[in-house]
DNA sequence: CTCGATGCAAAATTTTTGCAGTCCC
DNA sequence: GGGACTGCAAAAATTTTGCATCGAG
């Protein structure tokens, strides 16, 4: 999933501009840890990362990649993906559009998003009522693909998967 | 909230029946661990835990509270609620019957519990299309009070408030 | 008594930070 | 050339683990 050049030049261009705006300079570090991140077609943790963005450069740190990653989550490019383990997940932002759902699976480790236009609805019930303004919302449903000898495993589920 | 004096001995019970249930020693570091744990009327962390231990019995170590906590989820007597933050936070059953979701406040730090039956219902459907078992779900909303000098601040507001 | 449980401290893990040197603008 | 950025390594912060000792059953 690393052949879509003209998506990933465009995105490149727009962070490029993100980062000008921003008045932030832009390095070769933090376009090989751009590219690297929207090189995924799906999660990846900052280790991932770091990994796949020495492939472009190999000069970039570890610190390097954490100092990125906010900035790239600023910038909207990129999304943390939070599933409750010790670590984050990020993904790249490149056809997001309605509220997201998680279904991460305890056997496989793999995390399928779903859409779930309705959580928009849900926080904004819940906030009202509550007098606050949402920031973010998730929902995750952990579930498992093997407890029970199913034919079905996560490898085989259809559909948007990742991870 | 360190009065339910009942509730916390009849829990006390059923805990202890679990630990025997399951061939687990009764020790007093764990009843003091469990007592601790529920004298919390809302959330706490692992490090809140030793604290509140170490009062009741001060031989109390952090080691065994981590090695505490999950027998205590394990029992149903506590959940686990991960907000996202970089450390885990607990909270003693007490009462939760149906689904909740979760409020949390980027202001306050507050994290309010509210019914959200429905939850049971969209985890089966999902989990059902993708072929897979549910094991646990979680609706978080991050929110927040301040944000434009609204009058309605979290402390200030009504319903199952918790933290 | 026996073996699970504990305390202590060191280790593991993920992320952050101080500092000197680098290189974008 | 100046200051933002980087790499390195040490530090933080939370949780886990090895090992000798303790104590519940």
């Amino acid at each position: 999933m690393q052949s879509q050049q003209t998506d990933v030049y465009d995105a490149t261009e727009t962070f490029k501009e993100f980062l000008n705006s921003k008045g932030l300079r832009v390095t070769t570090q933090r376009l090989a840890i751009f590219d690297a991140a929207y090189g995924y077609a799906d999660h990846f943790t900052a280790e991932d990362l770091l990994e796949s963005a020495r492939q472009i450069d190999d000069s970039v740190s570890r610190a390097t990649v954490y100092r990125a990653l906010p900035i790239l989550t600023q910038s909207s490019l990129i999304r943390e993906v939070d599933v409750g383990r010790d670590y984050k997940f990020y993904a790249a932002n490149k056809n997001a559009t309605t509220f997201q759902a998680q279904v991460i699976c305890v056997d496989c480790d793999k995390i399928f998003e779903i859409d779930a236009p309705f959580m928009e609805w849900y926080g904004k019930t819940v906030a009202d009522k509550l007098g606050l303004e949402v920031v973010t919302q998730r929902l995750q449903v952990t579930a498992r693909c093997q407890s029970e000898s199913k034919s079905i495993a996560c490898g085989s589920a259809p559909s948007s998967d990742s991870d």
